[in-house]
Order: C-alpha cells, then sequence, then structure tokens
DNA sequence: TTGGCTTCATAGTTTCAGGTTATGAATAAC
DNA sequence: GTTATTCATAACCTGAAACTATGAAGCCAA
C-alpha cells in the first residue's frame, strides 16, 4: 500500500515551509480542509507522524525533518523531467545515430557532421557505413534513426526524402580522353570496372548499360571507388563514378573525366527513417540540411 | 500544467521495460487501455513522444531513454522514503535535543549518554543545560525535543513522567560530624550556603526550612554545589545537596555529609515534553531507561 | 471565567481522474 | 484474403480528492 502520490509530497513541502496548514493551502491552491486530508494520508502511507500539531504551532518532527531534504530533491528531480523535456521539444535529439552507404560516406561526411554539429553543437552522431540492405535491417531493429541511401527504396515501412540526385560520370584512363563519349549500349562492350556484389552503385551502372544485374563477369569488381579508380589508371579499363566522388577519387591515378550525353546515368541520394518514428519532423529538417550540403548550395 | 503523476512514471518504467503495452499493464496490474491513456497523458504533459508505436514494436524514443534514467533515480528515491520510514517507525530518533538542569547534569549526564547510545546507536544527542525557565522555553519553542527537570512543573502544554526520587543530605563542616543533625527549623537558624536565585534546587531547599523563597539573604550564594561544598569545607557555613551529588562533590573537601531524620527533604527528577510531541511513544521509552541509569538498577 | 478568535479536524457532497469492458484500426503472418 | 496480434478509442463506472459547512481545542483579552 504504498500508494505515495507527488501530490501529497508537493503538499508536504508546501506545510514544512510554512509551518501553517492554512498558508501551505493557500499556496496549493487548495482548501485547507484538503491540505490536512492530503498531509494526513500522507502520514498513513508512511506510517509515521511528519508534523506536531499544537494549537498555534505545526511543527515538523524529528523525521518530517529528515523527510523534507530527501521531497525537495525528489521534486526537484521531477521538475527537471518537465524543463527537460520542455528543451528538448523539436529539437534535433542530442544522439543521432545514422547510416551512410559507401559510395556516398567518404564524399559527404565531412560536410554533414560539420552542418548537423552547427544544428546540435551537443549532438552525439554516431555513424554506420555499409550497404543498403545492413542500413535496412538496422533500422528496422531500431539501432539507426536514418539512413542516407540511394532512393528510392520502396518499402512501406520507411519514409525517403530526398536530398539531391547526381549523374554519373565516366572515368578513362587519361590517354582515352579525347575518344568519343560511349552510351549505355558501348559502355556495356567494353571492359567495364564495378563494385563487388550488394553495391547498389553496382546495379545501378548495370542498369544504365541495359545488363541484368547477374551477368556474369570476369574478376573485374573493385571493393571500393578509389580502387576502380586507380585500376583505370592502371590501363585495365574504365568506369563509372558518382559526381560527387570526382574531386576526391581522380586527383591521384591518370584518367580523364567524361559526361554522358543524354540520357546521362544517374542516382538519388535520399535520407530515409521508419514511419513511425516519432523524431519526424526533427528528421526532416536534418534531411533539409543534408540535402543543401549534398547540393552544395 | 505540470500534471505528472508518480503512477505515470511508474507505468512508464513498466512500458520501457517491456517493449509491451499488454504485458507492462500486467505487469501493473491494469488494463492494456488505462496503460495506453496513461501513457498518452504523460506524453501530452512533457510535450514530447516518448515511445515509438509500430505495429510489432514498442521502442524509446532517444528523449525516452534519456528520461527512463531519470525516473529510475526518482522512483528508486521515493521508495526509499518508504522504506525509510519504516525502518524509523518507532525507533528512537537519530537526533535527540534533551535539556537538564545544573543540578542535575554533572552526576547523571555520563550514564544517560551511555544508555541513550545503546538505545541507538546512530543517535546524535545534544545537550543543553540551563535552569528550569530556560529549558521549558525551549520546549515550548521547539529547539528542544525533553527536558530532565525537578518534578512537578504543573504546565497544562507539558507531560512529566518521573524518573526517581532522592533525598537531600546536610553537608557541614568535617569538624562538625558528631554534631546532631538539625531539622528544617534549627537549619534555617544556621548559616545555610543556597545555589544563587532561579535555580529550583533553591527554592526546594527554603522550602524544607519553611522559609519563603524570597528572604532576604547575606551574599551566600553560590552558583554551584561543588563551589558551595567547598565554601562549607572552609568552615563558611553548612548547605544542602541531592544525594547523587555526594560522590562527585564531597571528595576534595574536609566536610561531612549527614542524613536527615523523617521528614527528610527530597526531590523527584522527571523527564518532561510537549504534550503534543508526537514522539510520546519513544519518549517514554527513554525515560524508562533513564530512569533506571538513575536509580543505579 | 467567559466570549471571541484562530486554527486544525471532520462530515457531507460533488467533480473528475483513472479504471473497466467492448470495440476499432493497422499491420504482420499465414 | 484471412487471421492474429497489438495499440487506440469510446462509453461507462468507481473512488480519490476537492469544496463548503461545521466542530473542537486552545489562546487571548476583558
Amino acid at each position: 500500500m504504498n500508494n505515495l502520490t507527488l501530490r501529497q509530497l508537493r503538499y508536504f513541502q508546501a506545510l514544512a515551509q510554512h509551518g501553517h496548514f492554512g498558508h501551505a493551502a493557500a499556496m496549493c491552491s487548495i482548501s485547507q480542509p484538503a491540505m490536512s486530508v492530503q498531509i494526513r494520508e500522507l502520514e498513513e502511507n508512511l506510517g509515521v507522524t511528519l508534523f506536531e500539531r499544537s494549537a498555534r504551532k505545526v511543527r515538523l518532527t524529528p523525521f518530517g525533518d529528515e523527510l523534507a531534504v530527501r521531497v525537495r530533491d525528489i521534486l526537484g528531480a521531477v521538475d527537471e523531467l518537465g524543463e527537460l523535456a520542455r528543451a528538448t521539444a523539436g529539437k534535433v535529439p542530442d544522439r543521432l545515430r545514422i547510416g551512410v552507404i559507401p559510395t556516398v560516406a567518404p564524399y559527404l561526411l565531412p560536410a554533414m557532421v560539420t552542418a548537423l554539429t552547427r544544428l546540435n553543437p551537443a549532438l552525439d552522431l554516431h555513424v554506420r557505413e555499409t550497404q543498403t540492405t545492413g542500413l535496412l535491417r538496422a533500422l528496422e531493429q531500431g539501432t539507426l534513426d536514418a539512413a542516407v541511401v540511394a532512393l528510392p527504396v520502396s518499402h512501406p515501412a520507411f519514409t525517403e526524402v530526398a536530398l539531391c540526385e547526381e549523374d554519373f560520370v565516366l572515368v578513362r584512363p587519361a590517354a582515352d580522353a579525347d575518344k568519343p563519349v560511349p552510351d549505355g549500349e558501348a559502355l556495356r562492350r567494353m571492359r567495364l570496372l564495378l563494385l563487388e556484389e550488394g553495391h547498389c552503385f553496382r546495379d545501378q551502372a548495370l542498369a544504365f548499360c541495359a545488363a541484368p544485374a547477374n551477368m556474369p563477369r570476369d574478376g573485374l569488381d573493385g571493393s571500393s571507388l578509389t580502387t576502380l579508380v586507380q585500376m583505370v589508371g592502371a590501363g585495365i579499363g574504365v568506369t563509372l563514378i558518382p559526381e560527387m566522388a570526382i574531386g576526391l577519387e581522380t586527383g591521384s591515378a591518370p584518367v580523364s573525366v567524361s559526361r554522358f550525353g543524354h540520357p546521362a546515368p544517374k542516382r538519388t541520394i535520399g535520407l530515409i527513417w521508419r514511419r513511425t518514428n516519432p523524431l519526424a519532423t526533427q528528421l526532416h529538417t536534418i534531411a533539409e540540411v543534408l540535402g543543401s550540403v549534398s547540393r552544395r548550395d
């Protein structure tokens, strides 16, 4: 029968402070009898007398005195909950777990971190880089709050918001710089270096060539765009990379970069999260920030 | 409108633990709708979503997660109140402020402290030594819990309990040891040394002599029994002291101690406290202990 | 001592928070 | 498509807690 009520503790505190039922009641905006009854019930709940009532004075008993200290702490902590909530409401959360696919992470992460930290300087940002399927699973399990992936995901459990579109560009050995730019058809017949299976970027590139995703290929897969570009520089073949990777990847190898004519291959990068995630509002804010970062405006 | 309820916090904790409304409700012995409603109201109170409800999972939001820690602490502190009360109920309080009159304090205090400490080893004992009027005032103001005084006090605001009775004995110069012991009448005509005004022991001695309390006296007052005995040893006169003072006071001066015949003068030492003091039960226990100490049994 | 004043407690009544059961809506699983 | 699971909502009911009115006890002044 531990029916302690916060209300009772509040009244107790008021009475301890005033030493007068009437005044304490007024402070709590209730009538004096209500105060009397609640104090009595508090005493019954605890099985201890908290106040000594004499004709003109209401005094704390020694135990009441001890209790007052603890009650003050408790009520303080409770009120802090409210303050904390108010301070937190609508704000970007202090901890954000975000996933990014490998063909985006290296190029966007630095700017993303900067932008998100500006949004909330106290931000504790956890980033996880892995392929889309891993990210989706993590989202479902609740170990990620959101993920940056290529759209569309088309999964009913997720909300998706586009961040930016970007073309793919052709990377050839430097010597080929002046040759005509092939279209998808022509590309399929060249030695096209691609990421290993599981990367969505691989599938998108194959789609552009109108080739089946499971087309047999003879050991021309790399595990990162960096590797692919280096292989191109070594004259092994050609490859595609997304626009955002140009700056970081093409400086250190003898390769040339060419844009495709229409229709150019491209991908849409987006932010996704569980549709039921109550942080939806804040995630839209975050998406907006990430979008402007990824579009460099 | 900070209507937070302990009940809501308890339900919140249960739900955070189980991640399932039905199970959490069962744990709290309520129906599932009741749980739903209370959680919703908690969220409304705080203005923040605490749980993410998806079809098969109920998950804490990041803020809910943070809240859970604080709530655990708060509920722990609240439950401690109950335990503390139960542990304290009926026990001698941890802090005891007790007053003692000067003609008792030196002789009884050491034994009192020992006995009370045995009653509650954690006892924080405050002793105040002053004359009866000062003690009564302190009791009224609530700065003392109880006082050891000579009975009766006969004040309706106080409860009094007798601890012991003790005779007064006559202290004369050692040379007078074989003279007959005077009665009250005879005593009045001798050079009787007494405590200064305000001491109840002075009044009791004068009463034995059938002398008015305000009888004019020519500079024969001392401020302590020790002083009086030393004066007697110097041959200045005779005095009365209570039995309990014999051991401590008569060793260091050339005086003789004699008991009176019937009716012997005597006093009753008692413990008093505010009638309204809720510690009455414990104070009776304390009185019992002090009584057996003062009677040396 | 008496009558008035202050102050806390008690009683009777009303209101509302919080409980229950019944049912709906959404989604996962078959 | 059908079924099962799970949370939300609705309608209703009960009891906690509020209020007003009144009583009881003690202080104070006449």
